[in-house]
DNA sequence: AACTAAGTTTCAAATAATGAAACCAAGTTA
DNA sequence: TAACTTGGTTTCATTATTTGAAACTTAGTT
């Protein structure tokens, strides 16, 4: 039940397809892709602009995701995602390994990346964080699916795309199976540069104390400067850091729930 | 007709309310505090996590902005915002100034920071994005009012809570409005401290080819280290920063509307 | 066993969303 | 200048969705 409940459900798949343009869109061109007549998707942009979840550009006639998105995601940031819980962690682990170290969840069949540190330039993370990736072909996101009870893991399964991108990217559910089952087994998993030739990665599961899957800690380096057992050896440190995080994250406590001033 | 249109709007208004809470909300404070039966609020928080843009803690059973919301930011930060056109000048702006510089655009009757630059400590930034602050008391919010056309103005002022921060804060309609006057003569304006004792700031607008308020920079700074007139000096610096980012984001073309792949 | 608080479900009535079609405004083009 | 576009906006009877009081379910009290 996951798409489409209701009015609220299309019109946020109209934000999402704005968002998916990756640039300002005329109402035409949302139009063409889009499975609503056009009365409609026009009520739908003109309520999310008045609501500032989109921004009208009335000098282009173009409309793009709006600032209160910002407002929002900065709340959520903070609140909801393991970031901030993370970071000392995060930190910690990336400058001990000297790789680039992704924290990431899952949202619906997708896996989106809420922190990034690089050790060698620390780069400004807005840029990144909110990207997305596919599950079925990352580190991170065949780890967290590994992890999760079966409903959901058939649900998330089904709506992967299965899209070769090398070959040695899964290309099914079977196969794709196979592997959870081993990383499930192990602890860990591999990305064997299934997303991106040359790029390979580690990840472990962040796992709460009832084993919720919480996220996924991945380390990402490049076939030129080690390789799969490099990487496998840094299982051990980079457990530490998941371990650690799951802790803080089960004992994050909010402060004593005051009522509203 | 900015607030509560529709079913859609009524959603939103309670994905608001929870992130206003700032921390993770059970859904009997959030009822405490909602103008919607417990059916209906009920069936909107259902929908907004299903929808991932709340998520919901099984283990403590509270609900907090979701995960979506961070992604869909990603494309509001990038599209919508003067933050990625504006970045080079505000660091060229910011080093050589020495001081805070924050960008910040006008959602309804808020000012939401889209970018911050501390000279000395550069401090991760999405921490800092997607703060808000009220515009009838800070520089930048009076700025961009004062550039606002009459009807919009209007509307705006009357969503403010003229809250008393400090002694210099103005608490009326009137007083404020006679400020704008002057802000718009004179090209620029301050915050006396007005939000925070000891924290002044001047603030230009950033204004299209068309007079439109596109958003608003100012440069910040302690009653310690400088004053108004100090602050003032830096205007003429500060204007080239504004004209340049404005001059960009009016030629700010996209790709080439390419067909979609 | 009788309460209470928090969360969930029902169902007829009230309301809001829907979308085909008409309309408007700027451009073409002939 | 008149007949076509193309992109955007409005109307309105029909249809589907939302609404919310009340009943119900857990799971904790007392």
């Amino acid at each position: 039940m996951a798409s489409g409940d209701g009015t609220v459900g299309k019109a946020l798949e109209v934000l999402d397809q704005v968002a998916s343009f990756g640039r300002p869109v005329r109402f035409s061109e949302l139009i063409d892709a889009s499975p609503f007549p056009k009365a409609t998707l026009y009520r739908f942009v003109q309520t999310l602009t008045s609501q500032s979840m989109l921004a009208y550009d009335p000098d282009r006639g173009t409309y793009a995701p709006g600032v209160r998105l910002v407002r929002l995601a900065h709340a959520a940031w903070q609140q909801a995602s393991l970031a901030p819980i993370a970071r000392a962690q995060v930190d910690q682990l990336s400058a001990d390994v000297g790789e680039t170290v992704h924290l990431a969840q899952l949202d619906h069949a997708q896996v989106i990346y809420v922190d990034k540190r690089n050790a060698a330039d620390p780069v400004q993370m807005y840029s990144q964080a909110g990207k997305v990736g596919p599950a079925y072909c990352t580190g991170v996101g065949k780890t967290m699916m590994a992890f999760l009870p079966e409903e959901e893991l058939a649900d998330v399964l089904g709506q992967q795309s299965y899209h070769r991108f090398t070959d040695t990217t899964h290309t099914s559910v079977e196969s794709l199976r196979a592997e959870l089952d081993d990383i499930r087994a192990n602890g860990y998993g591999f990305d064997r540069e299934e997303h991106e030739p040359g790029i390979i990665c580690v990840s472990l599961p962040i796992l709460s104390e009832t084993n919720r899957v919480l996220g996924a800690l991945s380390v990402t380096s490049t076939t030129t400067r080690t390789n799969l057992a490099g990487l496998e050896s840094l299982v051990p440190r980079i457990k530490i850091a998941a371990t650690a995080i799951a802790k803080e994250a089960s004992s994050w406590q909010f402060p004593a729930t005051v009522a509203n001033s």
